[in-house]
Formats: C-alpha cells, sequence, structure tokens
DNA sequence: GAAACTGCACCGACTGGTCGGTTAAGTTTT
DNA sequence: AAAACTTAACCGACCAGTCGGTGCAGTTTC
C-alpha cells in the first residue's frame, strides 16, 4: 500500500520519462542525468529514487517505447473491419499516420536507434519483435504479402531519420497502397508461386468497412 | 614535398576508421578514444594527430559509411542489365544480397543510428538521402513503384536491429519479388492510378539478362 | 659522405572537467 | 511517528584533449 508524498510516484515515473525521451532524442545517448531530472523539474537524487540507475531508466524508456508503438497499433484497429489483414492494416496505419505531434516518429526513431547499444534493451526489442512476427503471421493474409507490406511500412517510417518527413503524398500515397494490397492480395502476382492467374482488375475490388484512406 | 617517416597517413587513417567502426559497433557511440586507438594499435596521440577531435573521427566514419553503400550498390550494378530499373535492383541488391561477413549490416546499422546524433553528420546523411531520392527517380520507373520497394528494402535490410537476419528464406524470397516488380511494374496494380488494365499473364514476362535470382 | 637540420608520424603521461551514483538532511502526506 | 519522497552537496571514476617529447626519412650544407 503505497503512500504519496506530493505528487504520485507513477506520475513522477511517467513525468521523468518523457523527459529521458525529449532529452535524449535532442542530445542523444550521452545526455546526462542532470539534463533528464532538469527537463523534468526534479532533481537528479529524484530522479535516481525512481529509477535506481541510468540503465533502468533506459530499459524502462526502451519498455515505454514499444509499448506506446503497440497501443498505437491497437487504436488503430479499426473494430468493424474483420477481414484477414486488419492487425496488418493497423500497423501500417500506427507507422504511416500522420499525427499531430509531427516530430514524434523521428523522436522514437532516433531513440530507439541508440537505446540498441544495451544488451538487455536489445533482448527486449527482439522478443517484442517476435511477437509482432507471430501476430501479423497469424493475420490471415499470405505470409510473403506481410513480409513485403511490414517491411515497406518500417522502411518508410524510418524515413524521417534521413532527412524525409511520412507527411508527403508520396508516402500517403504509399500507406494507401499498402492497404489496399492488404484488402486484395491477389493485386500483387506474388513471384514463384503456383497460383491460377487473378482477374487484372481486380485491383479495383477494394473493400468497404475500413479506415478513411 | 611531402616527405614521409613511417606508414602512409592515408593508411593509418583507413586503419583507425577500420577500428572505430568496430570498437562503435560493439561498444555503442560512448566507445573511448583510448579504446578506438587500442583497437587500431596506435596511441591516443597518434588518433589525434589525424583525427582532430573525436567529433572528426565520428563525421569522417558517417562518410565512410555512406560511401561504401553507394559503393555497394555500384558494384551491384549488373553492366549487361540497360533496362528501367537497374539502378533500383543494385539498390536492393545492395540492401538485401547476403554478405561474406554476415555482421556487417547489422553493425552499419548500429553505427548509421549512432551517428544521427550529430547535426553534421544528421545533415551528411540526410544530402545523402536526397542525392538517391534523385537518382532512384531518374531511373525510368513509376514513382509510386520506387517508393514502394524503396521502402521495402530498407525496412528489411533494417531487421538485424530487431534481431532478425537478411540471410533468412523470408527475406531472400522477398528480394527476388523486388526485382520482379521492377521488372514487371504492371505486377503490381497501382492504386488510385489512371492506367489501361495491364494483361492478367504479365507478370510471366521476365526481362532476360539480369542477374541470378 | 657525413654532420646538421627539417618536419612528419607517433607516443603516453597528464589535466581539467564531466558525470553516474551516494549520502545526509530535509519536507510532505498518511 | 513513519513512510514516501525530494534535495543539494559531494565523491570517485573516467575521459577528451593537451603537450612535451622521440624516432625516422629525407634534405641541405660542407
Amino acid at each position: 500500500m503505497p503512500r504519496k508524498a506530493g505528487r504520485p510516484p507513477e506520475q513522477t515515473r511517467r513525468i521523468l520519462l518523457d523527459a529521458a525521451a525529449t532529452v535524449i532524442r535532442n542530445r542523444g545517448i550521452t545526455a546526462t542525468l542532470d539534463d533528464i531530472a532538469r527537463e523534468a523539474g526534479v532533481s537528479k537524487g529524484g530522479l535516481i529514487y525512481h529509477f535506481a540507475s541510468k540503465d533502468e531508466l533506459i530499459l524502462a524508456l526502451a519498455t515505454d517505447l514499444l509499448d506506446a508503438f503497440r497501443k498505437a497499433v491497437h487504436a488503430a484497429l479499426s473494430p468493424d473491419d474483420q477481414t484477414a489483414g486488419r492487425l496488418t492494416r493497423a500497423y501500417i496505419h500506427a507507422c504511416l499516420d500522420p499525427t499531430d505531434d509531427e516530430h514524434t516518429i523521428r523522436e522514437s526513431l532516433t531513440l530507439t536507434a541508440h537505446l540498441i547499444t544495451s544488451p538487455e534493451v536489445a533482448a527486449l526489442a527482439h522478443d517484442d519483435a517476435r511477437r509482432w512476427q507471430a501476430e501479423l503471421d497469424a493475420d490471415g493474409l499470405p505470409a510473403d504479402l506481410v513480409t513485403l507490406v511490414v517491411a515497406a511500412a518500417d522502411g518508410a517510417s524510418y524515413t524521417p531519420i534521413w532527412g524525409g518527413s511520412i507527411h508527403t503524398a508520396a508516402h500517403q500515397r504509399l500507406k494507401h497502397q499498402l492497404i489496399a494490397l492488404t484488402h486484395d492480395p491477389t493485386a500483387w502476382k506474388l513471384v514463384g508461386q503456383h497460383r491460377t492467374a487473378a482477374p487484372a482488375d481486380s485491383a479495383g475490388t477494394r473493400m468497404p468497412g475500413h479506415r478513411q484512406d
């Protein structure tokens, strides 16, 4: 039964995590505990009270990031879409939907990049990736299609690192095209698979009930 | 009229850059100049003689990395392929071909990720990305196709970060499928584009003369 | 040809400052 | 009162960059 002094500890931890994210995305992983504490409006001692070490803070931050993305995907799940590939579509949206905070993607990417240094964090990321793999595999789409679509969504979401933006018309078109692919896998003629040829105009067959696109 | 004593400086710089890449991919961007110098078999003073500061070393390293990738792509250019999309295909190969050193991709990615911290390096990366954009745009393929294919190649090449591997059968299949797409853009029914429908069996129309796939 | 000289490449001890983490002394809430 | 929380001062380790110096290759002068 935790007592409270001033602010509830959960809230302080949240503030500290957000501050850490902000500072690290600006100053890199070499950002000081002092910097982070200052950004959070807390003393370094206070920070250490909540996160015993910098490593622990980083680990918590990584967990938080992975969690946030998972939540974003689930928030993007369209309730009235029950067809195969609905999770994949949500994944695409989470990767490529323009957010209100236009820096969010770039920030979390820079962060993620730095986080990989630590073995524990890397292990965390690997576990998370395996979980996505399993979940997306069970989404009812051809495996090779999922590989392509997810790779494209991932790759596109990284573009802010290279100075690009997700808000581009080109990227939004890419998003719609990827989603269209998940709705009609036959639009993509899989190489090296033995299938009867699909009618040429099947691309026009869009599924109803999915998000605004 | 430069005199020579000891080793030619170019060679030492090369050794130092390689050592820096090795150490940084293992210990992260926080790797010590001492660490790097030791790895190179050179004293710290010697290192500083060639690279005035750590930042300068990192910048040189980034330039080197970008250069190496560009060279890899040009090395992957098939000489007897003059059809549209040949640069894009080379790009795909550079991203997804298994190399002899199976760690190379993961290493350079970790490195790249760290490098983004520095503004100068970021500017370098952005310029490089713009250059790729321009070159790939002039490759004779539909713009949206290039966006998709390059995003997928990029995204797939990042998988080692998430604990995956490029050597997977799935990824090699993806590679072949991406290349097939560049050979026959009509295999991919572009969404939101007004085109006359292509014959359904056009997927079978493969161009001759391209690499073993 | 050999002594004197020049300058490049490199060395490693040292330093000034930085940063992760500790501690003792509070303050606030229950 | 006592747990929960916060703080400022402090410590010790570490590290980027400095600096005086060494050795060697080639040049000049005699």
